[in-house]
DNA sequence: CTTGACCTTCCCCTTGCAGTAACCTTGAGG
DNA sequence: CCTCAAGGTTACTGCAAGGGGAAGGTCAAG
């Protein structure tokens, strides 16, 4: 099937799936008009990279989950890993978000919002916060 | 004050304070010997910038709050709306963050994590999740 | 035959700097 | 006076993960 017939399955655009192309994570055959043929192995492993991405993995991150997922030879033991490791980064970044929307919610409730010019928001962020 | 020394008292690198001249968001002035010359003022400016940086504010919208802060007639409501805009990306973030957390925290809880091929994440991964 | 919807490659743009190279300046020490 | 390390300067490249758009080939239908 063609590119825009396979992203539509996966989930992803046609873009994605030329850049997935070009860096070797994904190679399609090719028609003889030159048009990428995607097979239906092809939309499934695509389905794993947009699922994989969905939770977070990088690009790379995705190609080590298809290595493994190809290996007969795998340990689950490296895949829980990764997600674990990935789990970490995600409390991290939720941990910098909280405290960015409890700053956020102190400085907002902090600030009339009127059409005076006295503002706490900007003075605090001139000041310490 | 040099660059490496109002950066420290920043909290920011030379690196950002030089990007930040070339994106005309703050100019310091320059010495007889081609040096940069960061004032107290400039400084100050600095430190704006980090506490808005650290609030998630990217750096266009660091320069609209700048901006209003320089403006004598502004309206708080401005700054406030700005703030809010902020809140409701960040919540957005969070609830996205939250959702990857629980799939991948699903993925590992589901997986033995042993010396065994058999592994439950990448056959999630390869079928719905 | 023509039209419109696909497809192709190619190249620039995004964010917010970090890294590196090649080259000045400055202050301290022998 | 000379040197050397630790600063400073510009300029260029690179990152992630594609998006946008141009210029041109293809395909199915009327």
């Amino acid at each position: 099937m063609n590119i825009s017939q396979a992203a539509q399955r996966a989930g992803l655009s046609s873009k994605a799936l030329r850049y997935y192309e070009t860096i070797n994570l994904l190679q399609p055959a090719r028609g003889p008009n030159g048009y990428r043929e995607y097979s239906r192995d092809d939309v499934e492993t695509l389905q794993f990279i947009q699922r994989a991405r969905a939770c977070g993995f990088a690009v790379e991150e995705v190609r080590q989950l298809l290595a493994l997922h190809r290996d007969p030879a795998r340990q689950s033991h490296d895949a829980k890993q990764l997600v674990e490791e990935k789990l970490q980064q995600i409390e991290q970044q939720l941990q910098t978000l909280k405290i960015m929307k409890k700053t956020l919610r102190g400085l907002a409730d902090s600030c009339a919002g009127d059409d005076s010019p006295e503002c706490a928001i900007l003075s605090q962020l001139a000041n310490r916060v």
